[in-house]
DNA sequence: ACCTGAACACCGTTCAAGT
DNA sequence: ACCTGAACACCGTTCAAGT
C-alpha cells in the first residue's frame, strides 16, 4: 500500500480489481482503495463521480479483456461458440467482479463490441433483430451466471476456506433424507463441487449454443403457448 | 411503521421483502427493518444470527412460493418447462430479491424440493447424475438471471423513473455510430426495453429447455473439444 | 425470553479549504 | 488541477444491561 505515483483512473481500477479478487467485491470500498494509494478517500472523487462509476469501470476492464476472434468463414454457430469462449476467458479470472457485467455490457466500448459481434452472428443465423437482441442478451448473461455460480467456489478465494465450505456443503447434501431427496443425495458430489472446471464450462457453453440453435421456430411455438 | 405485534421471523422477513420490492435490496438494512417494527436494531438478533441469515430467509421465502406442478405422464421436457414456469412465477414479482436465490437453492426445504424435482425430470430424460446436476443448476440459474436482467426494468420500481431510464438507454444506443455498431443500433428498442414480458420469458424458457434437450451427446462432443 | 442503550469500527459522500 | 480535513448520515455488530 501507499504507492506514491500520481493518481489516475486505470491504476485505481487495478487496485479495485485486486481488492475484489483477493477479498470479494465488498472489499472494494472508497476508503480501502484510497488507503492503498496512501491518499484520502476524497481523492478518488476527482477520478470517479461516485462508487457506481468505479463498478462501471471494473466491468469495463473485464470486457476489455475479451479477445474477440476474427470473423472467418465457418458456420455462425461455431464462431458464436468461440466468441462465448473468449467472453468466459475474460470473466473466469475475476469471479467476484463478473456479476457487475450483467447490466453493463451495453455501456462501454468493449461491451458494445462484444454485443455487436454477437448480434451480427445471430443475424447470420437467421434471427430477426428483436429476437436476436433477447437471445444474445440472455446467452451472454447465462455465461456470466456460469462464472458466478461455478460449483466449488465457496465464497472467498482462499483455497483452504473453499475446500472447507465445499466439504461442508457436500456433507449437508449427502446427509439429507434419501427417501425425500433421492436425486439430490445421489448428486451431492456434483452439486457441491465440480469434477473439472473446463468440462463444466464446455458443457455450459454447449448447452447455451444448442439453445440458441433451436432458434426462432421453437421460441415462437412456446411464445404462443403451444 | 411502528407495528406493535410481537416480533417473529416471518413478519420480519415480510418487512424485508416489502422494503426490497419498494426500494431495492440495498434498502434492506437491519436498522430500517427494525424501525418498521418500532424496535431497536438489536431486537432482530434474537431472530437472525446476522444479516446474511435475513437474506437466506428472503431467498427461502421466494422459493416457498414455487408451486410445483404434480408429476404426470407427459414427456419429461414438457414437465420440466412447467416446473421452470412455476419457478419464474415465484421470482418475477420480486426481481430485487431474485438474485439471492442464485446461491441458495440447496439450503432450504423449498429449494431442495425444486432441485429434487428438476433432477428427477433430467434423470427421466436420460442424463447421468453428474451431468444432471450441472445442467439443472445452470438452467435454474439462467432462469434467475432472466428475471434479474429483464430488459426495461431500469433499477428502481417506480414506473416513472423506469420509463426515463429505458428512454435514455434506447436513445444512447440509437445514437451510436451505425457504421461501427450496425446491429446494436438496429436492435436499440429490443435491447433497451421489452415488447412483451410474457414473450420474453416464454422465449427464454424455450431456449433453456431446448439447450437441455440437446442433452448429453452435444455436451460430450463439446467437452472433448470437437 | 425478549428487548434496550451505548458504543465501536466501519461506510459513501458533502462541503469548504488548501497548494 | 489535484488533494486534504472535518463533518454528516448512515451501516452491521459487540457487549452489558434491563424486565
Amino acid at each position: 500500500m501507499a504507492v506514491k505515483a500520481r493518481l489516475n483512473r486505470e491504476t485505481l481500477v487495478s487496485t479495485a480489481l485486486d481488492l475484489a479478487d483477493a477479498e470479494g467485491l465488498d472489499a472494494v470500498t472508497t476508503r480501502r482503495v484510497a488507503q492503498h494509494h496512501g491518499v484520502t478517500p476524497m481523492a478518488l472523487y476527482r477520478h470517479f463521480r461516485d462508487k457506481e462509476e468505479i463498478f462501471d469501470a471494473l466491468a469495463e476492464r473485464l470486457l476489455a479483456q475479451v479477445a474477440l476472434p476474427e470473423p472467418d468463414h465457418r458456420p455462425w454457430h461455431e464462431q458464436t461458440r468461440d466468441v462465448f469462449d473468449a467472453f468466459l476467458a475474460a470473466l473466469r479470472p475475476h469471479p467476484a467482479v463478473a456479476g457487475l457485467v450483467l447490466n453493463r455490457v451495453l455501456t462501454s466500448e468493449p461491451g458494445l463490441a462484444l454485443a455487436e459481434r454477437t448480434l451480427s452472428l445471430l443475424a447470420e443465423g437467421g434471427f430477426p433483430v428483436d429476437q436476436a437482441a433477447e437471445t444474445g442478451s440472455q446467452a451472454l448473461c447465462s455465461l456470466v451466471t456460469l462464472v458466478i455460480t461455478e460449483p466449488g467456489r465457496g465464497d472467498g478465494p482462499d483455497p483452504e476456506t473453499r475446500d472447507g465450505t465445499v466439504r461442508a456443503k457436500r456433507a449437508a447434501l449427502a446427509a439429507l433424507p434419501p427417501r425425500r431427496y433421492p436425486h439430490v443425495v445421489a448428486a451431492a458430489d456434483a452439486l457441491a463441487s465440480c469434477a473439472s472446471d473446463d468440462v463444466y464450462y464446455a458443457r455450459g457453453t454447449a448447452m447455451i449454443v444448442a439453445g440458441i440453435r433451436s432458434g426462432p421456430a421453437t421460441a415462437d411455438r412456446a411464445a404462443t403457448g403451444g
